[in-house]
RNA sequence: GGCGUGUUGGUCAAUCGGUUAAGACGCCUCCCUUUCACGGAGGAAUGACGGGUUCGACUCCCGUACAUGCUACCA
């Protein structure tokens, strides 16, 4: 790219299913780094294989860079001035330039079926090398470069199925600059002849990004490091297609790992060891499979957006949490590692965890009702932010809020009687009886009336504050958790206080 | 198998030839809190291995090991 150009990134997904961890850092990075350079981040759709094609998958991915605060300045729903935004509208487009590869001479049409590269792959596959369709193997196979001319041009007039394939050259270096790795280089006679144009006319993936990438002005092409063997395929053909000047500056980000061994994360891993792998849920329309989300679980977008930015780069500051502006701040693809991260569920629960404890209470409260939707209470927006206010900093998912605080709104099924048993004996227990007695009668109800009424009591039946403060926590709460007791008793009012106090003498 | 890429505590990681090798998560101890949590203080724990280069290597080079990615008419 020249140096006064625009910056401008792609993030290009294919719609085939639910959104991954990393997936959702690719975009992130992609982003960052168009912000930073003030830029252009634009969305494009690699569809080009219509048998993975999913229903609503492209939609799910919007709605997820939607849920992240990640919007495209270009996307197919939002087309700028380098439409289309989807591979499958440009088909004709590749065609023309698979046909001008051929008449090049760097490319060249493939007639072999399935069976015949089986046969081939079988026949030169030693113990020492693989085979691929490539220099060494091509000279036997149907292909334009074995076949007379008439005899090609016969059977493309017979509409016999085909492909097109580059010729890689023999006895090359290609090398380019990677800006995470530095100088890549490959030797080409190791690289095979990949299939250019598919035989259903729709291009693969190293036509279409190249094709894309110089149609879009993309300048800087951020994948993912299981791209980088196929790197010297793409830099091939910006040069065979004349467009040199203009190729992107390539960075190849390292892979999200799984907690436990190796290996790439899959949403197997997390399925296996219970945590999201996809940004938001996901269903299979085809086997109506669940998949659970990021959001769902209870993250926060902007800790979500956080935890994702520092897997795998880091700023070298002491600063952990960072909003999104000021991820945009301080980006640089420079910082981002070499090595793949393993992703840490626990790390990420404590971003989220940050995030709650300094979030707003209406806005929490609004976030948490769709975690309580089954639960048959109705609670004001304000009370229950309020109490969001008295149990967030003890809880790390959004999800977690019922359990630490549905005694707020119902009564506690159970309470924990083991712990209270060794305390009880007749003191305590007319101690309560008088504690409901005081408590009824009051006429304040507030966590400081409370609390006189408490001390009170306790004064006059001779006993220790401490012995009567945590059996008065298990009677409201039913266990030992939950924020101040005396704040608890104000919350859920005088007669449910009295009541709870009641119920547990009663069962004890 | 071949090729590519990578390797600092259990995990995320700072360091860009000279430090007692930061910090965070998790774990442990203590304090705070008449519960739990938050918060605070402290602790255990790290440069894969072997050669170079250098006055001096975690840092640069080479080799080995290990890991991982690719090796499809999938992306």
């Amino acid at each position: 790219m020249t140096n006064n150009q625009k910056v401008r990134v792609r993030f290009a997904p294919s719609p085939t299913g639910g959104l991954h961890l990393g997936g959702v850092r690719t975009v992130l990075y992609n982003y960052l780094f168009a912000r930073h350079h003030g830029g252009d981040f634009v969305l494009r759709i690699e569809d080009t294989d219509q048998s993975r094609f999913v229903a609503g998958a492209e939609e799910y991915i919007l709605q997820c860079l939607h849920w992240c605060g990640i919007q495209p300045d270009e996307s197919p729903e939002k087309p700028g001035a380098y439409g289309p935004y989807r591979q499958s509208e440009r088909k004709a487009g590749y065609a023309q330039y698979a046909k001008q590869l051929v008449a090049q001479g760097n490319a060249y049409i493939a007639f072999d079926t399935t069976e015949e590269l089986e046969e081939m792959r079988n026949k030169y596959k030693t113990e020492h090398h693989n085979a691929q369709y490539d220099s060494r193997t091509r000279g036997y196979m149907r292909n334009s470069l074995t076949l007379a001319k008439e005899e090609t041009e016969a059977l493309l007039a017979a509409g016999t199925p085909h492909v097109v394939r580059i010729k890689m050259p023999v006895n090359e270096t290609v090398i380019f600059k990677d800006m995470i790795r530095g100088e890549v280089s490959f030797d080409t006679n190791l690289v095979d002849d990949k299939v250019l144009l598919k035989a259903d006319g729709m291009p693969t993936y190293h036509l279409a990004v190249v094709v894309d990438d110089y149609l879009m002005k993309i300048t800087h092409a951020f994948r993912g490091e299981e791209w980088l063997p196929s790197a010297p395929v793409h830099l091939l053909l910006w040069q065979y297609m004349g467009w040199e000047a203009e190729m992107p500056q390539w960075a190849h980000l390292p892979l999200i790992l799984k907690p436990d061994g190796n290996g790439k994360l899959s949403k197997r891993d997390g399925d296996r060891l219970g945590f999201p792998v996809f940004a938001m849920d996901w269903t299979d329309p085809r086997t109506m499979e669940q998949t659970i989300g990021f959001k769902e679980r209870g993250f926060l977008p902007e800790a979500f957006v956080n935890l994702l930015a520092m897997l795998g780069w880091n700023p070298g500051l002491e600063q952990e949490l960072f909003s999104i502006d000021e991820l945009v701040q301080y980006f640089s693809i420079e910082r981002v590692h070499h090595g793949g991260a393993k992703f840490d569920y626990e790390k990420a629960k404590w971003f989220n965890q940050q995030y709650i404890q300094k979030a707003d209470n209406a806005r929490l409260a609004e976030l948490v009702r769709p975690f309580i939707a089954d639960k048959e209470v109705s609670i004001a927006d304000d009370k229950l932010a309020t109490i969001i206010g008295l149990v967030k900093e003890r809880i790390h998912l959004l999800s977690e809020f019922w359990e630490q605080a549905s005694f707020f709104f119902v009564r506690p099924e159970t309470i924990d009687t083991a712990a209270l048993q060794p305390k009880w004996n007749d003191t305590i227990k007319s101690f309560f009886v008088s504690l409901t007695q005081k408590l009824s009668a009051e006429n304040e109800w507030n966590q400081e009336s409370i609390e006189a009424i408490f001390n009170e009591t306790v004064a006059a039946a001779g006993i220790k504050k401490g012995e009567a403060m945590l059996p008065l926590r298990v009677m409201l709460v039913g266990g030992k958790f939950g924020p101040g007791v005396f704040i608890i008793a104000e919350q859920i009012g005088k007669d449910e206080t009295v009541a709870r106090i009641e119920k547990a003498i009663s069962i004890l």
